[in-house]
DNA sequence: ATCGACCGGTCGC
DNA sequence: TGCGACCGGTCGA
């Protein structure tokens, strides 16, 4: 990621150490620095700070001003560095971005850069005037709605994880966080705002509704209608199913639980989970089922692996839901997700959906739900 | 954290953007910049990357050759930019390191730079030909045998983990990668090898040993022999406690559970910790509980809060272990962790310990429960 | 010096 | 491109 011309120029920086008569490793001794670093610098592979290479140059008695004495860009345009760039190859946009110590590179199919720059613009409008999940909001929905032919997972943990990493997208005045924590936060938080906006139009035309109480009352209250008190349980109830019955009247009946991705998280919601099911409450999993490894050319592969049956190991995440049923259900916005294949037998069963149509099978299943619970 | 002389130069961007006819507004938007990033880079407030500044400058018809054509530094030292630095103020030593939008300073009282090189150097010098963790071991275990009067926790949370947050303290052939969550994983494993090393002398001395068993299978067994059988166990199983009965054969007697600090997975192992306990085996915590709120000034308060009985609410993490008894015990090694006062009941007890000598409340907990079992 | 849950790169197995 | 658990800055309530 280094410009051309300035690997050229760091690519000197070994002469001027050899004539100052050192070598790397006493270089590295006095700026107490780990091996290979002056090497690493030394080949242009890394991009010092303006201050690591000032405090280089001082060590071979130059400066900044004699290091950039004759220095010219050449034909190169010299861009800002940003954490998540985009080229166009063909018909398609691949979005570049860094992923541990690797250059990733993810092809988003039949997209266009002046899609990209309308999908983050709106992004950095919103961040500018609003919050930060006002912002994921609008931008995740802005993006699924240009490519409704893409995984949504991959919008989701390519584009617009990375997009809201980048400081240059956020207003200055917030510099110097730390983004890849605070997307944890807001970011984990916009997902259940969205899947709330995504379905209520749908959901709405059945008598149910998702919300998201802001006063701890409110939300207490409603889990209490449900016969759920105690620790644990406010905190851990992220969106409420409502529904409104013959006589007008809206009641409580579930909840739903979102993640972005599982780790070893995915249990924290199964205590609570298991007393909604027992009272005979909904309390379906919405997930992105977001994981890659660390590479080039990353695949959003997901955590719910192999189905059963299949020749591979199952995981135990798959497990959980299809044989423990810690969910009544669960839905996975990523593509590359394996639901449980029609015809099988399963406790629970894994769906995949996108944000194409908000009347899809988890619309289906909250309204269903809504309807056994009346004829209870 | 820009260098003083790099300021000023800094400063003069605003002359050469007026002169090439530019306001701030437009300049962001040809760089694609969210607002206020040309005034924060103006005012020499945060130091742009050479790419960065590359691309400010081509705006202006300017170039780097002139930006720095007649820079000097003046008297203050250059120095290399580390995430983790530290100064000696009369007889303490003060750490500097960013936390979030913080430039954080951290006081270790009666403690000199020597001992922080001495220090610092066993973490590069393991990193340079061992595994992380072996370096994580090894600098904690000198710190504590350095500073034994300090805090614990903050020797784990402010100094040995930012250290390893530093680029520069590790081999070049590593560079890239996100040492944020490298500290997560390698932090958290070496955090039970190193309660493993500290405490097995003293341990053994009753007949009782600390085991992290690498083979699978072997931790399987070991847990067989508990009657834990099933998903989770194994991989939720941090560190077996044994005991040599009269015949000298070993037996495991309990699990250890290490968490540097809760958050919300402090529930993550109370499933497990309950079946231990309900068959009369040890669930011990231990913690570095180490929580602190982004500030220049930090204080790492933790997260078990206040005493019950208090005029505070109790934190739910409190509750969880002196009501709800989801461990036996719980040993924090913050300082600043209020133990469960002597003399209240409680259904299991919260209490201090640090490094100075492994004859403490922990030893005899574990020693008391391998006596215990071995008198069923 | 509030409290609580959000999540993903890492790296041993 | 296997699987699984590690943890802490963030930021609304």
């Amino acid at each position: 990621m280094v410009h051309p011309d300035l690997k050229i120029l760091f690519q000197r920086l070994e002469a001027s150490r050899e004539a100052a008569g050192l070598t790397r490793d006493e270089v590295e001794e006095k700026l107490v620095m780990g091996p290979g670093w002056i090497k690493l610098i030394e080949e242009g592979l890394t991009e010092p700070s303006l201050g690591t290479l000032a405090a280089i140059l001082a060590l071979y008695g130059d400066d900044l001003h004699g290091f950039f004495a004759d220095f010219q860009f050449g034909e190169t345009d010299v861009i800002v560095d940003r954490h998540l760039s985009a080229t166009e190859e063909g018909a398609d946009l691949v979005l570049h971005f860094p992923m541990g110590p690797h250059s990733a590179n993810v092809t988003i199919p039949d997209a266009t850069l002046d899609e990209f720059n309308s999908v983050l613009l709106v992004l950095r409008n919103v961040l500018a005037v609003r919050d930060a999940r006002r912002a994921i909001v609008e931008c995740f929905l802005e993006a699924v709605r240009t490519w409704p032919h893409v995984n949504p997972s991959d919008l989701w943990y390519f584009l617009v994880a990375h997009a809201y990493q980048d400081d240059f997208n956020h207003p200055a005045e917030s510099a110097g966080k730390d983004w890849a924590q605070s997307w944890k936060r807001a970011g984990g938080w916009s997902l259940e705002a969205i899947f709330v906006e995504h379905y209520n139009p749908q959901l709405n035309q059945h008598g149910v509704r998702l919300a998201m109480p802001t006063a701890p009352d409110e939300k207490g209250r409603l889990l209490g209608e449900m016969g759920l008190h105690g620790s644990g349980v406010v905190e851990k109830s992220d969106v409420i199913a409502l529904g409104t019955d013959a006589h007008g009247n809206e009641h409580p009946f579930g909840v739903v639980h979102v993640k972005a991705s599982f780790a070893e998280r995915r249990t924290d919601d199964a205590p609570l989970s298991a007393r909604l099911m027992a009272s005979g409450f909904a309390s379906p999993l919405l997930t992105m089922d977001c994981k890659a490894g660390p590479s080039t050319d990353p695949f959003n592969k997901g955590e719910l692996g192999a189905v059963q049956g299949g020749i591979a190991r199952v995981s135990s995440k798959r497990l959980d839901i299809e044989r423990d049923r810690i969910f009544d259900a669960a839905f996975s916005y990523n593509a590359n997700t394996e639901p449980t294949p029609t015809g099988t037998s399963a406790a629970a069963r894994i769906y995949r959906c996108n944000f194409a149509d908000p009347d899809d099978s988890f619309s289906r299943h909250m309204i269903r739900k809504w309807q056994e619970r009346q004829g209870n």
